[in-house]
DNA sequence: AGCACGCCGACT
DNA sequence: GTCGGCGTGCTC
């Protein structure tokens, strides 16, 4: 019997097996793990098929050690998910595979049952301790801990707080028989008894929930498009309602900075039922834990961040995906999956709705929605009475600017602060000042292993590279003509330091990566916040995302022109989704908020149609133009990226791996090689090669042959390169 | 990616 | 005489 199985490695191909030696009976399934050697080491794979025959040189074949599951680890739809995905974003399958299961069940973790633990064995319960008190007190202990949660048992963790060496001690109880492993019940915590109620259901909310409940047990995406602050969690509740009502699963995908304590807190007491929580946080164990609870069908609703899109669930009913424009549902290293566009695929598959949630959604799902494919739901009020705020443009041109606020901001934050307000002021951009400059000489801070600037940290005295972290002390006078050199720019430290000027009365608070690095942080400085012991905050992207701030009446965006002019066809569309987002923080109590945007460019036109209409408009003008300049979704792209120690080798490699595409043919182009729009970073150079195809189709045939024989060149052993199906970031 | 093999410089 | 630099080749 053969057996052909992936291997966690970044070979594009699978491996053929003979059965272990002991092998008897029927075949196992695919999705079993199959322990095999493989070179000189010893690894866990994963089954894929068992062929007739192999190709293999008879040779080479070898014996796999052990087939580790009676039943398959991964079921056969979500196999079939991920082989899909690793022939569409052109991801060797193994590590793949690899992406989608917890670590630790490929170091022979039991995908059942709980936790692993110890508890006393028969002996164990009639030994005295006292007896062993003496010379091996730890163990002693151990036993009596033990012997109070007999027959249960307790895991490594819950021993931990006994002594230092808890390892060795335990060993030796293993060894003299007293105790054993055993498996716990699982680790899910005590599920409230009653649900708590929610508030009522707006006209607009009942009305998303019918839609979508109509459409329960069979496949439908639906586009939530609700202005923030219309109570999109209250739909995502009330249909996860449902779905436990029917005995189903739903699984709720939302951003990478999305998953705050509050919202977990939130699902917990709406639906008074077991969470499978899955994030980037989670350690293996956990990870296991939560794995283990979605495939037992213990937990009915899975919450997690991008990779939560592979949960095992049997009896999925639903899944949602929250502000699907986030950019973070888009793996940037390694498997470069979309897990937004995996969530539909899965959807579709497993016949089940798909809801799909933005105050701004992407371009490419509103395009789905305008041809038809996905159905609209709108929920175009604010829960509460709350009214829109109003975005003002401030002409940066015409106003005197200090320290990167204008005299009418100035004013503004004057007159909300004398009303009692809550001021927001949004910068993306960390540290005191993007750069230390010589006006004598021209002479920037740059960084010497990065094309970029180093920004300075005037609090940590330092000049960092945010690219790839390095940091000196700043220069005290130029290196190059020896005069004085000045900060240049504003970052949130600089902006901070100069509210306490303005405003000395207001205490203002800075919340980014800077000043929330500990865990925890970040909560305690929101509550902060909310709680409004700071009258103005200020603060990057992190401030923006789905916290809410009640007592905010005025949002003042400071730098609007990074993304009107950014080097990538999706700037301005980042560039309304933030502003959007920021200012959706505004006046969501009674309080009717304002927005001011800074801009040197406000006749810029798809700003202007932003702030004058609002985004659907905005977003329609901006389909148009990508439709006149065939970008995505108009177009369909992948890019081929190198980099190495040296200039020439990326380029040299993407020179060959052009030469092997064929010509330009089925509306496909070729642009590049050219080097990235930032060439070096952390000391290597970076390069890249663009693939526009008019269709989809047409991309996924030409990538078919193409990347396995770029794999190939020479060339290819002297850079890293990987290649990026729909990459959302252009660099 | 790992990992082993292999072939040339500075140390005991 | 050996430890170890990283080039090259292989993983059923």
């Amino acid at each position: 019997m053969l057996l052909r199985v992936a291997v966690n490695t970044p070979l594009r191909r699978c491996f053929d097996y003979l059965a272990p030696a002991d092998h008897r009976g029927s075949a196992p399934l695919p999705g079993t793990r199959i322990s095999v050697p493989f070179g000189h080491r010893r690894e866990v794979a994963i089954l894929l098929e068992t062929p007739a025959r192999t190709d293999a040189p008879p040779a080479k074949l070898r014996r796999a050690h052990a087939i580790l599951d009676a039943t398959p680890i991964i079921p056969a739809d979500m196999l079939s998910l991920l082989r899909w995905a690793s022939e569409y974003y052109r991801h060797p399958i193994g590590e793949v595979l690899a992406a989608a299961l917890p670590a630790a069940l490929r170091h022979g973790a039991s995908p059942a049952g709980g936790r692993t633990g110890w508890r006393l064995t028969a002996p164990g319960r009639a030994a005295d301790p006292d007896t062993i008190a003496a010379r091996a007190p730890l163990q002693a202990r151990m036993l009596t801990a033990l012997g109070r949660c007999d027959p249960t048992g307790l895991a490594g963790e819950e021993l931990r707080g006994l002594g230092a060496s808890v390892r060795p001690a335990l060993r030796a109880l293993q060894a003299k028989g007293l105790i054993e492993a055993c498996s716990l019940p699982s680790s899910l915590p005590e599920v409230i008894r009653s649900a708590e109620p929610g508030p009522e259901l707006t006209a607009a909310q009942r009305e998303a929930v019918a839609a979508i409940r109509a459409d329960f047990g069979s496949f439908m995406a639906f586009l939530l498009f609700g202005v923030t602050g219309s109570g999109k969690t209250e739909v995502y509740l009330e249909l996860a309602r449902e779905a436990l009502a029917r005995g189903l699963q739903a699984l709720v995908l939302v951003p990478e900075i999305g998953l705050t304590p509050q919202l977990v807190r939130r699902f917990e007491r709406r639906l008074a039922t077991p969470l499978a929580l899955m994030h980037s946080g989670l350690g293996d164990r956990e990870r296991l834990e939560s794995w283990r609870a979605a495939r037992s069908g213990q937990a009915r609703v899975v919450l997690g961040t991008r990779s939560a899109v592979f949960a095992p669930l049997p009896e999925a009913g639903l899944i949602v995906v929250d502000e699907e424009h986030d950019t973070s549902y888009k793996q940037q290293d390694g498997f470069k999956y979309s897990a937004r566009d995996l969530a539909v695929l899965r959807a579709r598959r497993e016949r089940i709705p798909i809801v799909l949630g933005s105050a701004t959604p992407s371009l490419e799902t509103l395009h789905n929605v305008y041809r038809g494919r996905y159905r609209r739901l709108d929920l175009p009020e604010r829960a509460g009475c709350a009214n829109q705020p109003r975005i003002e443009i401030v002409d940066l041109r015409h106003h005197a600017v200090q320290e990167g606020i204008s005299t009418p901001l100035v004013l503004r934050i004057q007159g909300h602060l004398e009303r009692g307000g809550q001021v927001l002021l949004y910068l993306n951009r960390r540290g005191f000042a993007p750069t230390l400059f010589c006006s004598e000489c021209g002479w920037i801070a740059n960084c010497l292993r990065c094309d970029a600037h180093l920004t300075l940290h005037r609090s940590s005295h330092q000049l960092r590279c945010h690219h790839c972290g390095a940091a000196r002390p700043p220069e005290t006078a130029c290196p190059a003509c020896g005069c004085e050199v000045h900060p240049v720019g504003e970052g949130t430290q600089r902006i901070e330091d100069a509210l306490a000027r303005l405003f000395p009365a207001a205490p203002a608070l800075r919340i980014d990566r800077d000043t929330t690095q500990r865990r925890g942080q970040i909560e305690a400085k929101l509550e902060a916040a909310r709680r409004g012991e700071a009258r103005i905050l200020v603060g990057t992207q992190m401030l923006t995302k789905g916290h809410d701030f009640p007592e905010v009446s005025l949002v003042g965006i400071l730098n609007a022109d990074q993304g009107l002019f950014g080097t990538d066809f999706r700037s301005s569309e980042r560039l309304a989704q933030t502003i959007l987002q920021v200012a959706g923080r505004a006046g969501r109590a009674e309080r009717p908020g304002e927005v001011l945007v800074q801009t040197l460019y406000p006749e810029h036109p798809l700003l202007r149609k932003l702030v004058t209409e609002g985004y659907e408009p905005f977003a329609r003008a901006a389909l148009e133009e990508r439709r006149a300049t065939s970008w995505p979704p108009f177009s369909h792209l992948a890019l081929l990226r190198a980099e190495a120690p040296t200039r020439q080798a990326p380029l040299d490699f993407l020179e060959r791996a052009r030469g092997l595409a064929p010509g330009a043919a089925n509306g496909i182009a070729l642009l590049g090689p050219a080097p990235a729009p930032m060439e070096r970073r952390a000391g290597r150079f970076r390069a890249q090669l663009l693939i526009q195809a008019a269709a989809r189709a047409s991309l996924q045939r030409l990538l078919s042959d193409w990347v396995g024989q770029v794999a190939l060149l020479p060339e290819a052993r002297r850079v890293r390169w990987s290649i990026d199906v729909d990459p959302v970031e252009l660099f």
